[in-house]
DNA sequence: CTGAAAGCGCTAACAC
DNA sequence: GTGTTAGCGCTTTCAG
């Protein structure tokens, strides 16, 4: 344990081993062309040092770090957990490193993120739910390749559900249940929300029937306070669609402080099947995003990119998926009325 | 937009700009001795060529990566999202850049990720959740400073909070309220399970209760059957402290379907604060530990360790809080019987 | 299969 | 203040 010690190197090893340091290199890249003996002499001796190879040298050497940088937008929106574990599965499977950040919301630490990556000079770079603008995401995407996922800002390769498809699911599943008034309460600027508003009405119109939209913006109190917009008009809805699950959650805590039963009353439906849904408490209808598959597109998208160099923006969108759980049901006969 | 060009290198920047390399590098790192004259010749060159210093020869030539590495056990949990930013902001104003990475709850996974760590040559990492054993860390803690957070593995430098002293506020708020029959629904090997456990046991033998324990797990589904194994006794309690929040949350839904109202029937308390517990919709009493200054605890640890390195493991200790919110009151007069 | 040598991009003395 | 010169630890020819 002599702490005092530098790191061992690879001519350390090569001289313990009693090799070349050319042929220490073979060994740790597993190259085939080495005899068993010698390769059994370097493991032996690689370990008895406690040799660890210098990723940064080899970085250097190579000019390629064999990683791959991730920039988790926000860090508390476990939405992204799913997604990077995606990524990690697929960067293991290709045999590339992987390196997480967070930007904490903020476009700037986003940018100054992806800058600390650069400088790392990881071989790409994908934004888990990026809100940089083009002209930022232009500069940088010179420097290295850049994938966005769970959010398209256009302008970079992204991988993205169809949100719209998402909302007219919603409309889809109330109308079969026999709703004929429904509402939105909506998620504002924020990523898919427009999409999913445009999904919703659309479909709506689609069934003849005439949507109500509320402004919120994807937090617990655009959803109570879409509520209570609700219940100041003359004629409640017999369905109600978030712009996301917590906003969802939030509607119907509000609804249930109104006397209202879910899902008897009212129906609620969420967005993004996150763990708050699958509560058994809460069991709330929701859309899912492949968000395992989101992330193990993003890297393949990535690696696409490291091996084969610019071209057009390609966007990827995956499908999102219904899940039925106890917030929905049929609306009660002669509810047709009021509150 | 040469595409084809190699990225510049402070050689090119330095010819750009007529001057040398040395005079180069000062300026990057912000030397005073430099002309304004010139380093402003120097920083337009970079400008131009879009010259982004390269980490890893950095690294190299400094024998340090002025990184530190963090390893998440579980991405999924928030409780790490806070202890992250704290470590995130005592980075930034050490002037430390971070990277991160997950495990995915596997211990196995684990060490690879730190493993990783060392071959990027961070200069120490931070274990946020850890599930190593004391012989995998004493291996790890060889090559590189360690400290863990959130949990306390022994061994190495580790910041939590007190959660025997958390286990006491719990019974103490309670008793405070008039409660007389506690129960507890424990976190089986978890981390902290068995010091909160302890404080609540030792808390209610001070005042002369009788503690009840369910063993749990940290899951929801030991919230759920820890509440039924409670229905089945003669007597209910008039108060439930979860192990968390999660199996507070699933504690109290079981209940409510059995048709006991919370708070007025019982009380219940989890723990750690989650955002969960936050929602209006369940307004959870609960204990928080301060995450943010965890963090923060943990980067200046790793900083000591840096600058002064290896002497004995210091383990530190933040004192948690307790939160009050909906889920506990008073116990009603006439209840002291059975269900 | 092996060993020598050059070079990856940068820092750190040390001269001027 | 500024330029010169060695390395940092590794990969990669290329000649044995």
């Amino acid at each position: 344990m002599a702490d005092s010690a530098r790191r061992p190197t690879m001519d350390d090893v090569a001289k313990r081993a009693g090799v070349s340091r050319a042929l220490v290199s073979l060994v740790v890249r597993g190259s085939p062309k080495v005899s068993d003996k010698r390769r059994q002499a370097v493991l032996d001796a690689a370990k008895e040092l406690g040799y660890r190879p210098n990723a940064a040298a080899r970085s250097l050497a190579e000019r390629r770090s064999n990683t791959v940088g991730v920039v988790i937008n926000d860090l508390h929106n476990t939405f992204f957990a799913d997604i990077v574990d995606g990524i990690h599965e697929a960067a293991a499977e290709h045999g590339y490193r992987l390196v997480l950040t967070t930007a904490r919301r903020r476009p700037d630490e986003e940018a100054s993120a992806v800058e600390s990556f650069i400088e790392l000079r990881v071989d790409a770079v994908i934004l888990a739910g990026t809100r940089l603008d083009a002209a930022a995401l232009a500069e940088l995407g010179k420097a290295c390749p850049l994938v966005a996922v769970g959010a398209d800002p256009h302008g970079i390769d992204a991988v993205t559900t169809d949100d719209e498809r998402g909302g007219e699911l919603v409309v889809q599943h109330l109308v079969e249940l026999g709703h004929r008034r429904l509402a939105h309460i909506d998620g504002g600027q924020g990523a898919g929300a427009a999409q999913r508003r445009r999904g919703f009405t659309s479909a709506c119109e689609e069934h003849g029937l005439v949507p109500v939209v509320l402004s919120g913006d994807f937090t617990e109190s655009s959803g109570t306070q879409g509520v209570e917009d609700l219940l100041e008009r003359p004629e409640l809805p017999t369905a109600l669609f978030a712009a996301n699950d917590l906003v969802a959650v939030a509607a119907i805590d509000r609804l249930e402080d109104a006397g209202l039963r879910i899902p008897d009353d009212i129906s609620v439906v969420g967005y993004d099947n996150t763990s708050l849904a699958a509560l058994n408490h809460i069991s709330l209808t929701t859309i899912d995003q492949p968000r395992v598959e989101m992330g193990q597109a993003a890297l393949r998208c990535a690696i696409e990119r490291i091996d084969h160099g610019r071209r057009a923006p390609v966007a990827q969108v995956l499908a999102p998926q219904l899940v039925v759980r106890h917030t929905t049901a049929s609306p009660v006969e002669g509810d047709v009325g009021s509150t």
